[in-house]
RNA sequence: GAACCGGUAGCUCAGUCGGUAGAGCAGCGGUCUUUUAAACCGCUGGUCGUGGGUUCGAGUCCCACCCGGUUCACCA
């Protein structure tokens, strides 16, 4: 398997040399004025006759296919807008471009002038008539149109599954457009997009185990944030009243068709609002992103499908427990009893923990939404302000889409010493670094000298992509996915 | 972290009951000036994930480990 793998670059390895011995550089050179081929496609492509020439015209790419053969050969250039067919014929390019031509392996890189029109058959083509050697590829390419099965082979060559796979590049596009679609919606409404630090002493803000690192010359534990929050939130104290950040947060947890270690989170954070104006404003945002890919507000998604068409169903935290438990959120006993009829360990564990249990399981899978489903269990948001009249139940809501939560969202605590009081409270049943409240007395501090009221809004933004994409895995809406290393 | 499934040529995959390791494409050598996954003739290419074990004989059976996938668990 080594022999041959050597075998096949050894060959490529020579036909470098030759190269080199035509008096070309195998590693080419600064080559401009290159027309994507997505927009030489768009030129007028008359039948090839050499009374009526078409358009000169040049592209630089990949060479993806090779049909050899005696004085007249066909390739197709590969760029990330599209691929062209070239047809070479011996005597229409120089002694050392056949040469080359001969030499070609699929995957390297090549410059090419040459009149643009259509083969007999109709087939878009550049005849060449100048050759630029670019780049030699040492390795070998998949078979284009047959590789790129294995979804390991894949991630670990991504630079080959973009070329070879053309959903990739696409996702790639998209992701792109649904981050800038997020910016400039929120730009547009007076946000001030802000970064905040990557390295926090006191890992806070979600509920999750954190990656570990070292500050040498302070020589204290640092950890890789896993939420954006809690310095956003300090920021509302210091006057910015709409504020948001779009960015890498760790995760220390298991990998999963829906978890990477690093994500992309969007936080963003709006004084003298509530809840409420954060539900208006995610239906805005989502919406944007939907018009922004241009393919219609449903969505197909696997076998389903979803209708992002405003305003999204919105739903009751306890109205939803009580249809599909089958009793009242609030009753002890009848929820001791529907955990035990779902196999869910109940000993020791918090009413609202069980509650929260039993909605995951019977819950969720329902929610085909987009439905905004509010007014959660107050004990499971400890950041979360509760509801002036009922302080068992905190404002808050996450919208759901075939059980997958796409965004969370509250009204934002700013009673100090409530504040303090929760994060002892969590702290108590759950290891810390688990606990999603963590103490930090700093950012206490920063509460008791005045918070304003204040909206907050949470989306994972792989997961936003993963559902307008259509894309079942996490692994193909992030480019890198973390994989273990191998040799 | 657990269970299950998988790993065979550069790529995609077959390999029956344990009996000489296969195909297509890629590669190499030919023929060919309008091909389209070009075609045709010939050839090369393998530590069957790794290491042990059983056996006269292991890709195939057993054990351990490595890598990946799926489902759990945790979460977004």
């Amino acid at each position: 398997m080594a022999d041959d793998a050597q075998d096949l670059s050894e060959v490529r390895q020579e036909k470098l040399r030759q190269i080199a011995a035509l008096g070309l550089d195998p590693w080419g050179h600064r080559f401009d004025g290159a027309t994507p081929i997505g927009d030489i496609r768009k030129l007028p492509a008359a039948p090839f006759d050499d009374a009526k020439p078409g358009p000169k015209v040049r592209a630089a790419g990949r060479v993806v296919r090779h049909r050899t053969g005696g004085k007249l050969q066909f390739l197709e250039l590969w760029d990330q807008t599209g691929r062209v067919q070239l047809m070479v014929r011996v005597n229409k390019v120089s002694e050392t471009d056949w040469k080359v031509v001969n030499l070609l392996d699929l995957g390297d890189l090549v410059g090419v002038d040459g009149e643009f029109g259509a083969t007999k058959t109709g087939e878009l083509t550049i005849q060449a008539e100048k050759l630029t050697f670019l780049a030699k590829s040492l390795e070998p390419h998949p078979k284009d149109t047959y590789g790129m099965g294995d979804l390991e082979y894949r991630l670990r060559h991504r630079y080959l599954d973009l070329v070879y796979t053309p959903d990739t590049l696409r996702r790639a596009h998209q992701r792109v457009r649904i981050v800038r679609t997020i910016r400039n919606h929120l730009d547009g409404l007076g946000y001030l997009e802000v970064e905040t630090p990557t390295l926090h002493a006191i890992a806070g803000g979600a509920a999750a185990r954190p990656f570990e690192t070292h500050h040498n010359a302070l020589d204290i534990p640092l950890f890789l944030r896993i939420a954006l929050e809690l310095p956003l939130k300090r920021l509302l104290v210091g006057g910015i009243e709409k504020v948001y950040e779009v960015g890498r947060v760790f995760r220390n947890e298991g990998i999963s068709p829906r978890h990477n270690p690093e994500f992309t989170m969007l936080e963003l954070y709006q004084a003298y609002g509530d809840y409420h104006t954060m539900m208006d404003l995610t239906e805005g945002l989502i919406v944007a992103c939907v018009d922004a890919l241009g393919g219609g507000r449903t969505i197909p998604y696997g076998e389903k499908s979803v209708a992002f068409e405003p305003p999204f169903q919105r739903a009751k935290y306890a109205d939803l427990f009580r249809e599909h438990v089958g009793c009242d959120m609030t009753d002890e006993v009848a929820v001791r009893a529907a955990a035990r009829a779902e196999q869910i360990a109940a000993d020791g564990k918090a009413h609202d923990v069980l509650v929260q249990e039993l909605f995951e399981d019977l819950v969720e899978e329902k929610l085909a939404g987009p439905v905004f489903v509010y007014d959660y269990p107050a004990s499971l948001c400890p950041l979360t302000k509760r509801k002036r009249d009922n302080p068992a139940v905190a404002e808050r809501f996450e919208l759901y889409v075939h059980g997958m939560e796409l965004a969370n969202a509250y009204t934002e605590l700013n009673d100090p010493v409530l504040q303090e009081q929760t994060f002892r409270q969590q702290l108590a049943g759950l290891p810390a670094d688990e606990s999603m409240a963590k103490m930090d007395a700093d950012f206490v501090r920063a509460l008791r000298h005045g918070m304003p009221p204040a909206g907050g809004l949470g989306v994972g933004i792989d997961r936003l992509v993963m559902l307008l994409t259509n894309t079942p895995t996490i692994r193909d809406v992030i480019l890198f996915p973390l994989l273990r290393p191998q040799g």
